[in-house]
DNA sequence: GCGACAG
DNA sequence: ATCTTGTCGC
Protein backbone atom coordinates (compact mmCIF):
# COMPACT_ATOMS: atom_id res chain seq x y z
CA UNK A 1 0.00 0.00 0.00
CA UNK A 2 2.92 2.33 -0.29
CA UNK A 3 4.41 3.09 -3.83
CA UNK A 4 8.13 2.72 -3.91
CA UNK A 5 9.37 3.99 -7.47
CA UNK A 6 8.46 6.27 -9.71
CA UNK A 7 7.97 4.71 -12.90
CA UNK A 8 8.79 7.60 -15.55
CA UNK A 9 5.56 8.94 -17.18
CA UNK A 10 5.19 7.77 -21.53
CA UNK A 11 6.39 9.90 -23.83
CA UNK A 12 2.18 10.69 -24.76
CA UNK A 13 1.58 11.81 -21.13
CA UNK A 14 4.36 14.25 -21.30
CA UNK A 15 3.45 15.55 -24.82
CA UNK A 16 -0.41 15.50 -22.88
CA UNK A 17 1.07 17.78 -20.36
CA UNK A 18 3.14 20.35 -22.63
CA UNK A 19 -0.06 20.71 -24.36
CA UNK A 20 -2.24 21.47 -21.66
CA UNK A 21 0.16 23.92 -19.97
CA UNK A 22 0.18 25.70 -23.49
CA UNK A 23 -3.72 26.19 -23.62
CA UNK A 24 -3.76 27.28 -19.57
CA UNK A 25 -0.89 29.91 -20.37
CA UNK A 26 -3.16 31.52 -22.50
CA UNK A 27 -5.28 32.46 -19.68
CA UNK A 28 -2.32 33.80 -17.39
CA UNK A 29 -2.75 37.30 -16.33
CA UNK A 30 0.77 38.83 -15.96
CA UNK A 31 0.42 41.71 -14.12
CA UNK A 32 -1.43 43.56 -10.92
CA UNK A 33 -5.14 43.19 -11.35
CA UNK A 34 -6.21 44.26 -7.60
CA UNK A 35 -5.96 47.81 -6.10
CA UNK A 36 -4.41 46.78 -2.92
CA UNK A 37 -1.11 45.52 -5.33
CA UNK A 38 -0.42 49.03 -6.20
CA UNK A 39 -0.24 50.49 -2.47
CA UNK A 40 2.57 51.32 -1.15
CA UNK A 41 1.49 49.34 2.03
CA UNK A 42 -0.96 46.96 0.59
CA UNK A 43 -3.82 48.78 2.02
CA UNK A 44 -6.42 46.54 1.77
CA UNK A 45 -4.81 42.95 1.84
CA UNK A 46 -5.81 41.43 5.08
CA UNK A 47 -5.49 37.93 3.72
CA UNK A 48 -2.76 35.80 2.37
CA UNK A 49 -2.55 32.34 1.89
CA UNK A 50 0.09 29.20 1.65
CA UNK A 51 -0.04 26.09 0.32
CA UNK A 52 2.34 22.62 -0.09
CA UNK A 53 2.72 19.47 -0.19
CA UNK A 54 4.60 17.36 2.40
CA UNK A 55 5.32 13.53 1.66
CA UNK A 56 5.15 10.19 4.10
CA UNK A 57 8.86 8.75 4.51
CA UNK A 58 9.34 5.88 2.46
CA UNK A 59 6.48 6.67 0.56
CA UNK A 60 6.23 8.22 -3.22
CA UNK A 61 2.42 8.57 -3.02
CA UNK A 62 0.83 9.45 -0.08
CA UNK A 63 1.01 12.91 1.28
CA UNK A 64 -0.51 15.50 2.85
CA UNK A 65 -1.63 19.05 0.78
CA UNK A 66 -2.03 22.15 2.82
CA UNK A 67 -3.64 25.08 2.90
CA UNK A 68 -3.46 28.09 5.15
CA UNK A 69 -4.49 31.53 5.13
CA UNK A 70 -2.62 34.32 7.12
CA UNK A 71 -3.94 37.74 8.23
CA UNK A 72 -2.19 40.42 6.94
CA UNK A 73 -0.03 41.95 7.87
CA UNK A 74 -0.24 40.22 11.33
CA UNK A 75 0.88 36.48 9.48
CA UNK A 76 -1.48 35.22 11.72
CA UNK A 77 -2.92 31.82 10.75
CA UNK A 78 -6.70 31.90 10.84
CA UNK A 79 -7.17 29.00 8.73
CA UNK A 80 -5.35 25.39 8.41
CA UNK A 81 -6.73 22.73 6.38
CA UNK A 82 -4.71 19.60 6.62
CA UNK A 83 -5.52 16.63 4.21
CA UNK A 84 -4.14 13.00 3.20
CA UNK A 85 -4.00 12.41 -0.31
CA UNK A 86 -2.69 9.66 -2.62
CA UNK A 87 -0.24 11.22 -5.31
CA UNK A 88 -0.91 9.66 -9.07
CA UNK A 89 1.63 11.37 -11.44
CA UNK A 90 5.32 11.51 -10.17
CA UNK A 91 7.55 13.72 -10.03
CA UNK A 92 9.25 15.32 -13.30
CA UNK A 93 10.99 19.00 -13.63
CA UNK A 94 9.02 21.19 -15.33
CA UNK A 95 5.81 19.48 -14.38
CA UNK A 96 5.40 19.60 -10.67
CA UNK A 97 1.80 20.93 -11.09
CA UNK A 98 0.22 17.70 -12.85
CA UNK A 99 1.57 16.14 -9.64
CA UNK A 100 0.40 18.56 -6.73
CA UNK A 101 -1.94 21.04 -8.14
CA UNK A 102 -5.49 19.02 -8.16
CA UNK A 103 -4.99 18.87 -4.69
CA UNK A 104 -3.98 21.95 -4.33
CA UNK A 105 -7.54 23.26 -5.84
CA UNK A 106 -9.27 20.80 -3.90
CA UNK A 107 -8.15 22.42 -1.04
CA UNK A 108 -9.08 26.04 -2.43
CA UNK A 109 -12.70 24.63 -3.46
CA UNK A 110 -13.34 23.43 0.24
CA UNK A 111 -12.43 26.49 1.42
CA UNK A 112 -14.69 28.40 -1.02
CA UNK A 113 -17.66 26.33 0.33
CA UNK A 114 -16.64 26.22 4.11
CA UNK A 115 -15.55 29.70 5.06
CA UNK A 116 -16.11 32.09 1.95
CA UNK A 117 -14.92 34.97 3.90
CA UNK A 118 -11.57 33.67 4.62
CA UNK A 119 -10.60 32.86 0.55
CA UNK A 120 -7.35 34.55 0.36
CA UNK A 121 -6.64 37.64 -1.70
CA UNK A 122 -3.53 35.83 -3.03
CA UNK A 123 -1.95 32.42 -2.50
CA UNK A 124 2.35 32.04 -1.95
CA UNK A 125 3.07 28.81 -4.04
CA UNK A 126 6.11 26.56 -2.76
CA UNK A 127 7.23 26.48 -6.28
CA UNK A 128 7.59 29.15 -9.81
CA UNK A 129 5.51 30.75 -11.93
CA UNK A 130 6.85 32.15 -15.28
CA UNK A 131 9.85 31.23 -13.91
CA UNK A 132 9.40 27.72 -15.89
CA UNK A 133 10.61 25.72 -18.97
CA UNK A 134 7.70 27.11 -21.04
CA UNK A 135 6.95 29.66 -19.48
CA UNK A 136 3.82 27.80 -17.14
CA UNK A 137 5.31 27.36 -13.41
CA UNK A 138 2.54 25.47 -10.64
CA UNK A 139 2.04 29.03 -9.39
CA UNK A 140 0.48 29.75 -13.26
CA UNK A 141 -1.15 26.85 -12.96
CA UNK A 142 -2.72 27.00 -9.47
CA UNK A 143 -3.30 30.22 -10.38
CA UNK A 144 -5.36 30.05 -13.64
CA UNK A 145 -7.44 26.87 -12.16
CA UNK A 146 -8.45 29.09 -8.77
CA UNK A 147 -8.57 32.41 -10.35
CA UNK A 148 -6.86 33.42 -7.85
CA UNK A 149 -3.66 36.03 -7.74
CA UNK A 150 -0.64 33.54 -7.25
CA UNK A 151 3.37 34.07 -6.62
CA UNK A 152 5.84 31.74 -7.55
CA UNK A 153 8.73 31.54 -4.08
CA UNK A 154 11.18 28.63 -5.21
CA UNK A 155 13.99 27.69 -2.98
CA UNK A 156 16.31 26.83 -5.73
CA UNK A 157 17.12 28.38 -9.19
CA UNK A 158 15.45 26.68 -12.01
CA UNK A 159 18.08 26.89 -14.61
CA UNK A 160 16.05 27.77 -17.28
CA UNK A 161 16.46 29.96 -20.34
CA UNK A 162 19.79 30.38 -19.70
CA UNK A 163 19.62 31.47 -16.26
CA UNK A 164 22.11 29.42 -14.45
CA UNK A 165 23.33 29.00 -10.48
CA UNK A 166 27.12 29.91 -12.07
CA UNK A 167 30.03 31.59 -10.58
CA UNK A 168 28.34 35.51 -11.45
CA UNK A 169 25.13 34.60 -9.96
CA UNK A 170 26.32 33.46 -6.47
CA UNK A 171 28.74 36.75 -6.85
CA UNK A 172 25.56 38.55 -7.10
CA UNK A 173 23.80 36.68 -4.57
CA UNK A 174 26.92 37.69 -1.69
CA UNK A 175 26.38 41.46 -3.01
CA UNK A 176 22.90 41.24 -1.57
CA UNK A 177 23.38 43.40 1.65
CA UNK A 178 19.95 43.47 3.79
CA UNK A 179 16.99 41.69 3.56
CA UNK A 180 14.70 43.21 0.42
CA UNK A 181 17.41 43.47 -1.60
CA UNK A 182 17.03 41.41 -4.82
CA UNK A 183 18.32 41.26 -8.36
CA UNK A 184 16.88 40.68 -11.63
CA UNK A 185 17.18 36.57 -13.62
CA UNK A 186 17.05 38.02 -17.17
CA UNK A 187 16.40 35.15 -19.27
CA UNK A 188 18.04 34.80 -22.97
CA UNK A 189 15.39 36.74 -24.55
CA UNK A 190 15.95 39.83 -22.57
CA UNK A 191 12.98 38.74 -20.46
CA UNK A 192 12.68 39.44 -16.79
CA UNK A 193 11.31 36.04 -15.67
CA UNK A 194 11.61 36.75 -12.15
CA UNK A 195 13.89 38.18 -8.71
CA UNK A 196 16.46 37.06 -6.66
CA UNK A 197 15.35 38.02 -3.05
CA UNK A 198 17.51 38.58 -0.22
CA UNK A 199 14.17 37.46 2.32
CA UNK A 200 15.98 37.99 5.79
CA UNK A 201 18.65 39.74 6.86
CA UNK A 202 20.77 37.33 7.75
CA UNK A 203 19.94 34.27 5.13
CA UNK A 204 22.56 33.69 2.73
CA UNK A 205 20.18 32.04 0.06
CA UNK A 206 18.17 34.32 -1.80
CA UNK A 207 14.33 33.09 -2.89
CA UNK A 208 13.19 32.85 -6.37
CA UNK A 209 9.96 35.20 -7.09
CA UNK A 210 8.21 34.79 -10.09
CA UNK A 211 4.75 35.43 -11.14
CA UNK A 212 2.26 33.29 -10.75
CA UNK A 213 -1.06 34.73 -12.06
CA UNK A 214 -3.02 37.96 -11.21
CA UNK A 215 -0.46 40.40 -9.81
CA UNK A 216 3.22 42.13 -11.36
CA UNK A 217 6.48 40.84 -10.72
CA UNK A 218 7.27 44.02 -8.27
CA UNK A 219 3.96 43.47 -6.05
CA UNK A 220 4.89 39.65 -5.99
CA UNK A 221 8.40 40.73 -4.87
CA UNK A 222 7.09 43.30 -1.94
CA UNK A 223 4.65 41.23 -0.97
CA UNK A 224 7.29 38.17 -0.46
CA UNK A 225 9.09 40.41 1.32
CA UNK A 226 6.27 41.83 3.67
CA UNK A 227 5.30 38.01 4.46
CA UNK A 228 8.65 36.56 5.66
CA UNK A 229 9.45 36.32 9.55
CA UNK A 230 12.63 33.97 8.74
CA UNK A 231 13.83 33.16 4.99
CA UNK A 232 10.63 31.15 4.04
CA UNK A 233 7.66 33.59 3.57
CA UNK A 234 5.31 32.56 6.23
CA UNK A 235 2.06 31.32 4.65
CA UNK A 236 4.53 28.77 2.83
CA UNK A 237 6.46 28.08 6.30
CA UNK A 238 2.95 27.44 8.16
CA UNK A 239 1.84 24.86 5.11
CA UNK A 240 5.01 23.02 5.37
CA UNK A 241 5.16 22.85 8.83
CA UNK A 242 1.30 21.78 9.62
CA UNK A 243 1.48 19.41 6.67
CA UNK A 244 3.96 17.46 8.06
CA UNK A 245 3.16 17.87 11.38
CA UNK A 246 -0.36 16.51 10.07
CA UNK A 247 1.65 13.49 9.47
CA UNK A 248 3.59 12.83 11.95
CA UNK A 249 0.17 12.57 14.01
CA UNK A 250 -1.55 10.87 11.46
CA UNK A 251 0.95 8.28 10.77
CA UNK A 252 3.73 9.61 12.38
CA UNK A 253 4.76 6.73 15.37
CA UNK A 254 3.27 3.08 14.70
CA UNK A 255 2.94 0.66 16.94
CA UNK A 256 5.67 -0.03 19.35
CA UNK A 257 7.25 3.69 20.87
CA UNK A 258 4.12 3.98 23.22
CA UNK A 259 5.43 3.22 26.43
CA UNK A 260 2.38 2.47 28.44
CA UNK A 261 0.36 5.45 30.15
CA UNK A 262 2.51 8.40 28.33
CA UNK A 263 0.64 11.33 27.62
CA UNK A 264 1.81 13.07 24.10
CA UNK A 265 3.45 16.38 24.83
CA UNK A 266 2.49 19.67 22.63
CA UNK A 267 3.04 23.12 23.31
CA UNK A 268 4.96 23.45 26.63
CA UNK A 269 6.63 25.92 28.32
CA UNK A 270 7.43 29.13 27.07
CA UNK A 271 10.79 28.51 25.03
CA UNK A 272 10.29 28.22 20.95
CA UNK A 273 13.50 30.44 20.65
CA UNK A 274 13.63 30.41 16.73
CA UNK A 275 17.62 30.68 16.12
CA UNK A 276 17.40 33.34 13.32
CA UNK A 277 21.04 32.74 13.30
CA UNK A 278 23.22 33.22 10.67
CA UNK A 279 23.18 29.71 9.15
CA UNK A 280 19.48 29.79 7.40
CA UNK A 281 19.98 27.53 4.42
CA UNK A 282 18.39 24.29 2.72
C1' DG B 1 30.89 9.85 -19.39
C1' DC B 2 29.04 14.37 -17.38
C1' DG B 3 25.83 17.60 -15.77
C1' DA B 4 20.99 18.85 -14.44
C1' DC B 5 17.30 18.04 -11.48
C1' DA B 6 11.01 23.68 -8.89
C1' DG B 7 8.94 19.82 -5.17
C1' DA C 1 10.49 16.00 -1.25
C1' DT C 2 13.21 13.00 2.58
C1' DC C 3 17.43 11.23 5.60
C1' DT C 4 18.49 14.58 10.98
C1' DT C 5 20.59 17.06 16.92
C1' DG C 6 23.04 19.75 18.61
C1' DT C 7 25.41 23.76 18.29
C1' DC C 8 27.06 28.47 17.47
C1' DG C 9 25.93 33.37 17.48
C1' DC C 10 23.28 37.60 18.48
Amino acid sequence: MAGEAEAPPPEETLSFWKREQARLKTLVVVGDTEAWQRDAAFSGLRRVGGVDVSFVKGDSVRACASLVVLSYPELEVVYEDCCMVSLTAPYVSGFLAFREVPFLVDAVRRLREKEPRLVPQVLLVDGNGVLHHRGFGVACHLGVLTDLPCVGVAKKLLQVDGLENDAQHREKIRLLQAGGDSFPLVGGSGTVLGMALKSHDHSSKPLYVSVGHKISLEAAVRLTQGCCRFRIPEPVRQADIRSRDYIRRTLGAPGPPAPAQERSQKAQGPKVCPKGGSKESK
